[in-house]
DNA sequence: TTAAATATCTACTAAATCTATAGATTTTAT
DNA sequence: ATAAAATCTATAGATTTAGTAGATATTTAA
């Protein structure tokens, strides 16, 4: 069990975004720079996030995306679902469109599917104790210990 | 993210082999039967199963699985890791062979590493919680709700 | 008004992984 | 001997993920 390439980039692209002296706007080339992420990538990850909310954009010239809504009220979760899609462990614990197994009588009676909709749920709280104002402190913290590469040469 | 087949099944044989009545033994036909799982596959599920001491077998005409140590004291968390291998949200959190992001000075430093540690630490304890023997139990009392099929037909 | 820098959109390709199948071999009870 | 079972190795097929390409639209600034 991983996360998606997708996830990874947009949580860097938000945290580059929500970095402490970083620039209101930042284009996806300057994104995709400092953190090494292809840029034609970068923008569908770019475009998810802004789909749910989490950023905004503002096109032509010295256009760019900037955080839209309070980094701290924003959890991993709502991120790391807006570009994965919602957790399914099993076909049948999905949100929409459910599948049911071939041994279950019907979703209902399906104990595996109990158990993995509990399981399911741990999954997410996981994910939503962490919140994308927390994550740009760490990486912050962890920028400091660092060899100091300028962080927003062009 | 999701589990994935391979895991699935594991979980469904155990539980077959688990189930209160169950014959001591049963062969790969009997559960790949029983739980509609592809018996090739299966093969390859309970080898993985045995490989890690879950599972015991024995050959021959009259051979199959037995369950191996006690129940209660297996976790999905070991069944889900001994197929699916261990979890690692990210490349750099493997506990082999870790992979340094491109863009992290190092391991130590890199800070989406520090959290997906602690993320995947949470996922696995909400796996670790579940008891073989509680998804037997759970297994169990699905099947009262069902259409009787009789179990363990040939 | 033109040029440059930007986001947006649709489609496609390549690589990796997951799922399943095939066939040969070994073991054991009858 | 035969049949029923596990074991082993390889491969095929399907799906998902990751990345690329190219055309279009928007905005600023000169």
């Amino acid at each position: 069990m991983k996360i998606s390439k997708k996830s990874e980039y947009a949580l860097r692209a938000l945290a580059c975004l929500g970095a402490p002296g970083a620039p209101e706007v930042l284009s996806i080339q300057a994104i995709a720079r400092r953190e090494r992420i292809p840029k034609k990538f970068l923008e569908q990850v770019l475009l998810a996030l802004k789909r749910v909310g989490l950023v905004q954009s503002t096109r032509g010239k010295a256009g760019g995306y900037t955080l839209s809504g309070d980094p701290q009220a924003i959890s991993l979760q709502t991120v790391v679902w807006a570009v994965d899609g919602p957790l399914a462990l099993l076909p049948c614990v999905a949100d929409a469109n459910p599948v049911k197994c071939a041994d279950c009588a019907t979703l209902e009676y399906c104990w595996l599917r109990g158990i993995m909709l509990e399981v399911g749920e741990s999954i997410a709280a996981a994910f939503a104790r962490v919140s994308v104002a927390e994550m740009c402190q760490r990486a912050e913290s962890s920028r400091r210990h660092e060899s100091h590469v300028p962080m927003y040469d062009i």
